[in-house]
DNA sequence: TAGGCCATCTGGTCCT
DNA sequence: AGGACCAGATGGCCTA
């Protein structure tokens, strides 16, 4: 079993996925510096000081109501429109901070899951999904064998 | 410098 | 009404 896993990973860390599978030292961005904001765009821990005090950002007033305007804009089909305030926006942008974080953590766990070998960087998230589907796959046809083999 | 990866912002949609 | 989820856009960082 032991045997087979090794070498499962050496295959693995062979093989090509489609699109390149090369994961080239990739820096982290973050993470395991356990930060999820590598300063760029705030200088504040993740989130959680941001409610507490209100709002951040300077440029952007009080309690004024918040228009969009944004990537997709307002294409003349929107339905029903709800319009926010600025202070709810930026709660919401608080949460959705959270809730990517979370999501990062998710990911951190799965690529302690998944074994690796050669990768000395940090895999990203595509290639730990991927890594992870291989990997159960690979499992899942171990077990199945060893059913077949083991006598009852 | 181009391309990959990521964090963040934002608006739309769904759900409670 | 408000939160969760999602996807598009944008910009920064890093490596080849």
């Amino acid at each position: 079993m032991q045997g087979r896993l090794v070498d499962f990973v050496n295959e693995i860390n062979q093989m090509e996925f489609p699109q390149k599978y090369t994961l080239g030292p990739k820096q982290q961005v973050d993470s395991d510096s356990s930060s999820p904001n590598n300063q760029t765009h705030l200088d504040v821990s993740p989130w959680s000081l941001e409610l507490e005090n209100g709002v951040r950002n300077e440029h952007l007033v009080g309690a004024s109501r918040y228009c969009s305007r944004g990537a997709h804009g307002l294409s003349s089909k929107s339905k029903r429109r709800r319009i926010i305030t600025v202070v709810q926006r930026q709660a919401a942008n608080v949460r959705e901070r959270k809730r990517m974080f979370s999501l990062n953590e998710a990911f951190d766990e799965l690529r302690r899951k998944v074994p690796t070998f050669a990768y000395e960087k940090r895999l990203s998230r595509i290639d730990t999904l991927r890594l992870a589907i291989v990997y159960i796959s690979f499992m899942t046809d171990l077990l199945e064998q060893n059913g077949q083999n083991s006598p009852m």
